[in-house]
DNA sequence: AAGAATTTGTCCGTATGTATG
DNA sequence: TCATACATACGGACAAATTCT
């Protein structure tokens, strides 16, 4: 499912996967109901049995349907089982505004949570040339001010910057997951690059912070600094999503 | 990838994925190295090019590896680039145990800061009747004091109870996906069963926080409560990271 | 600059195994 | 026991992208 994250050509297997997925979020296809047999599938959507079974893997992956050999496929209750990768899924297929709202809500609390732990250890856990890397990337944003996209692009960096510099690897692949599902939700919705007044100046003394050894004071500033942000994108998402109904 | 977190039989391609993944994780195939064509590494598997392309993919969806068409196949910076789900194949390839416990220890360190969040604003997110079924899964807890597989099992019904009462789908999903990699791990390894001197009184007191409408101490319950169990946890890993040696 | 060689991407058809009801 | 339905594996053909000559 890679292909969701990157910008590759779609191939067939990938078509019919949304096709289902898109039965399946909408309600069309409620949890516990079944899907008609493979060999039946595939003629409903003229093609055969593997480029078929490649889509219901997909779908298998996102823990949206089950298969038994022998019985069947059925769909399940993603609302409880669903997995992270199902999020972009989720937020492109549901006509629910009030969930989506939520989903992204909560997904740059997350985002907060993360990177402001981080932070409160990042004197302890992090070299000095590796946070002023994280630095000069930060001051180089002044240079971005009039470049939306390299400015969201360059954000993105610096906090990847941060969790490699904590060299904590858990950290950074959880990271490394939620921003390339979040990477492209961000890039299809230019409404949505907000920047909080004094961007850099915040980010520059969260650094300054660990760079003084001062981790505690690191994390706060950031937490701060993140709560604003996640504010305004908030509010963005509001706007955005009023002018869709 | 749902094979490694199901306790499926493996098939080929996923036998294959193995070796190519111990090769990378070893640190025999270097970032940046490339792998032989497909159809060599096809029949030096001695399978056919459809099965080892599965196997590609496998890789490719770990951020092992990357593919591109009419060039080949190259070693990613899986330490930079790595995603959540290469968490248990690191576990189980590496052999660098101060690595592998410091991910144990940043995984556990993850689970604290979402729950604890999520206890945060239990009262004001979850209904009494949610808030009374996993009381009652705590306190089923007593029951299984002599059972400890059923007392970890139960302890992440908890754990997953809790996210799901509080009705956010990011958070739920994204537990969901930390929960089915830690599953497999965890009941791999019985020394790490470990559980605190009163448990199910701990849970049980942040619970009835919520239930009393007090989401800020029932927030710093769970935390005191994770903060000793992942300690204790991470004592177990190290007397049997010693025994390892 | 053009074309040949190499390599992955996509799709199809088929045969056989295996779990389920 | 038997039919059904998914699981696995193999082989082949052609397309598309890249690299090299």
């Amino acid at each position: 499912m890679s292909e969701s994250t990157t910008g590759r050509r779609k191939n067939l297997s990938h078509k019919i996967t949304e096709l289902l997925a898109e039965e399946i979020l909408s309600g069309k296809l409620p949890p516990g109901s079944r899907l008609l047999p493979e060999r039946e599938l595939s003629v409903r959507f003229g093609t055969n049995r593997n480029t078929l079974r490649e889509a219901i893997r997909n779908l298998e992956n996102l823990h949206l349907v089950s298969a038994r050999q022998g019985d069947g496929m059925k769909v399940l209750d993603w609302t409880r089982q669903g997995e992270v990768t199902l999020l972009p899924w989720f937020l492109q297929h549901t006509r629910d505004l009030e969930a989506s709202r939520k989903v992204v809500e909560d997904f740059l609390r997350l985002r907060r949570l993360m990177v402001v732990d981080v932070c409160g250890r990042l004197a302890e856990t992090a070299g000095r040339e590796e946070l002023n890397a994280v630095l000069e990337l930060v001051r180089s944003q002044r240079g971005n001010l009039g470049n939306p996209e390299q400015l969201v692009r360059t954000d993105l960096d610096i906090m990847l910057g941060l969790m490699r510099a904590a060299h904590r690897m858990a950290y950074l692949w959880s990271f490394n997951t939620m921003v390339r599902l979040y990477v492209n939700a961000v890039f299809s919705f230019p409404d949505l690059w907000v920047f909080v007044p004094g961007y850099v100046d915040s980010l520059e003394s969260v650094l300054l912070a660990a760079l003084d050894g001062d981790s505690s004071t690191a994390a706060s500033r950031m937490d701060r600094h993140l709560r604003e942000s996640d504010r305004l994108i908030m509010e963005a998402v509001r706007n955005f999503q009023t002018l869709l109904e």
